[in-house]
DNA sequence: ATATTCTGTGTATTTAATACACAAAAGCAA
DNA sequence: TTGCTTTTGTGTATTAAATACACAGAATAT
C-alpha cells in the first residue's frame, strides 16, 4: 500500500480541518471640507470599549467576504450600494482577544453628506476623522489596516481616475483637484492637472456654471453619467 | 435598558461566531527555457482526482496565512525560503466540495532547476506548465487565482525591478530581458531595455564573461548580493 | 578559416512631465 | 454702481522619459 506523509495529509481540506472566524473591516473614506476623512466606530460600553475601530464584523456561512463587508458597513452606518475594493488579509495569531480571527479588509469611497450616519446601535459611536488628525487610541491592528487601505486608494487614483462617490454628480475642476490633493497628500499645479485630466477624456462639461463661486467655474461630470 | 439591534449584535466576534477553514494557494512561477512556468499539482487517486491545482492547503491554529503558504509549498515541493507576496482572498460559497473554505492566494518566484521537485506524496503529481500552455482541466477556481497572481507579478515587475529568484545569482542582460518579456508577454527593445535597467542602478557587472555564448556577454548580479 | 550568431553601444524623435503668469468673470463690500 | 478681491481658465517653454532604429566586434560552430 502507498504510504502517505502525515504532514501532507494534514494540508488537505477535511471536515475536521481547523476553522476560525472571518471578519471584514472597511476603510470608508469620505471627502468633505476639502480633507480626506475616514469613518471610525467606538464601543462605548463593555469589552474593549474606548478604542476606535474601522467598521467591521464577522462573515456568516451564507455570504462572501464582499457581501459581508457591505453588510457590516450597512449595519453600522446605513450606507448601501457602495463600490468596495479588497485590500488585504490579516492573520496574525493574536489579532483578537476572544478567538482566532482572520480579517479581509476593503476600502470604499463616499461623500459624508450623502450618507448621514445612522447611529444604528446606541452603544457604539460612529464618527468621521480627518486622515491627518486620527485619534490616538485606534484598536487592534486597525491603524495598519487603514494605512494599507489608504496606500491602495492612492495607487488606484494614480493609475486610473477612480474616485468613486467622493464627489457629487457634478463638480468643478477645482473641487476635483482638491480631492486629488487630499488623497495623494501633495499639491498639484492647476494647469498641469487640467491638462492631464482633459487628455484622459473621462469628464464632460455640463455647460452649467456653478453659482456662488467667484470666477464662475464650469460644472463637470463623469462621461457616461446621466443626470 | 438599551435595546440592541440583533443584526448588530451578530457582527460582533463571539466564541460561537461562524467559522470556516482557511486555505492558502500558491502560484509558484518559474523561468526556464526562456518561458514563464507555473507549478501545478494533481491528485492521481481518490476524490477530485485528475484536476490540476495550485499547491495549497489548510491553515492551522498556530500559523498565519503567510506561514501556511510557506508550509504548503514546502510540503508539496520541498521548496523553502522563498519570498511570497499576498495576492487576494477568495470566498465564494461553493468554492470547495467538502466544506466552506476561504482561500488567500500568494505568488512566489523561483528557478525550477534550483528546486528539483521532490515528489513528497506518491498520490500526487507535480509538474511545471508553461503559462501559455496550461492544461484544460484546472480545478476549482484556480485558473482565476493564477490569472490574478500573474497580473500582480506583472504589476510589481513594472513598478520595481523585482524578479525574486527567477534568475541565477549571475545572469546576462539578455537573460534578464528574456525574463521580462516572458512575464510581461511583450517584446522589448534591447537598447532601450538596457538603458532603463542601467539607470535603475540595481545591477552590477561581475567582470566575468559568460562562456558558451557567442558574443561573450557580461554576467551581472543584483547590487548588494555577495557571491 | 569561414560563417554564423549574439553582444554591446548612441542618437534622433516623439511623447509626457514640469514650471510658470495674467486677463476676465463673479462675488463681496461699501 | 463702483471698486476691490477672489477664483477661473488658458499656453508656452523646458526638462525628462519613452520609443525607434543599425552596425562593428566577439565568441562559437562547422
Amino acid at each position: 500500500m502507498k504510504r502517505i506523509n502525515p504532514d501532507l495529509e494534514n494540508i488537505q481540506v477535511k471536515q475536521q480541518s481547523f476553522e476560525c472566524s472571518i471578519t471584514t473591516d472597511v476603510a470608508l473614506f469620505g471627502f468633505s471640507d476639502g480633507v480626506l476623512k475616514v469613518l471610525l466606530t467606538k464601543r462605548t460600553v463593555g469589552f474593549r470599549k474606548d478604542y476606535w475601530l474601522l467598521p467591521g464584523g464577522v462573515m456568516e456561512d451564507y455570504e462572501t467576504v464582499e457581501a459581508c463587508a457591505s453588510k457590516v458597513l450597512n449595519y453600522l452606518t446605513g450606507i448601501k450600494n457602495v463600490h468596495m475594493e479588497q485590500v488585504k488579509s490579516y492573520s496574525a495569531l493574536d489579532r483578537h482577544d476572544v478567538k482566532r480571527v482572520v480579517t479581509v479588509s476593503f476600502y470604499a469611497l463616499v461623500q459624508p453628506q450623502d450618507h448621514p450616519i445612522e447611529q444604528k446601535i446606541d452603544v457604539t459611536e460612529v464618527k468621521w476623522f480627518a486622515l491627518d488628525n486620527l485619534p490616538e487610541n485606534i484598536g487592534f491592528d486597525h491603524r495598519q489596516i487603514l494605512e494599507d487601505a489608504h496606500k491602495m486608494v492612492k495607487l488606484n487614483l494614480r493609475q486610473n481616475m477612480i474616485f468613486g462617490e467622493l464627489l457629487p454628480e457634478t463638480f468643478t475642476l477645482n473641487e476635483l483637484q482638491t480631492l486629488y490633493e487630499a488623497i495623494l497628500e501633495e499639491e498639484l499645479d492647476k494647469r498641469n492637472f487640467r491638462k492631464k485630466i482633459s487628455q484622459l477624456e473621462l469628464l464632460e462639461n455640463t455647460g452649467i456654471v456653478k453659482k456662488g463661486v467667484k470666477g464662475g467655474p464650469w460644472l463637470y461630470r463623469k462621461s457616461g453619467t446621466t443626470i
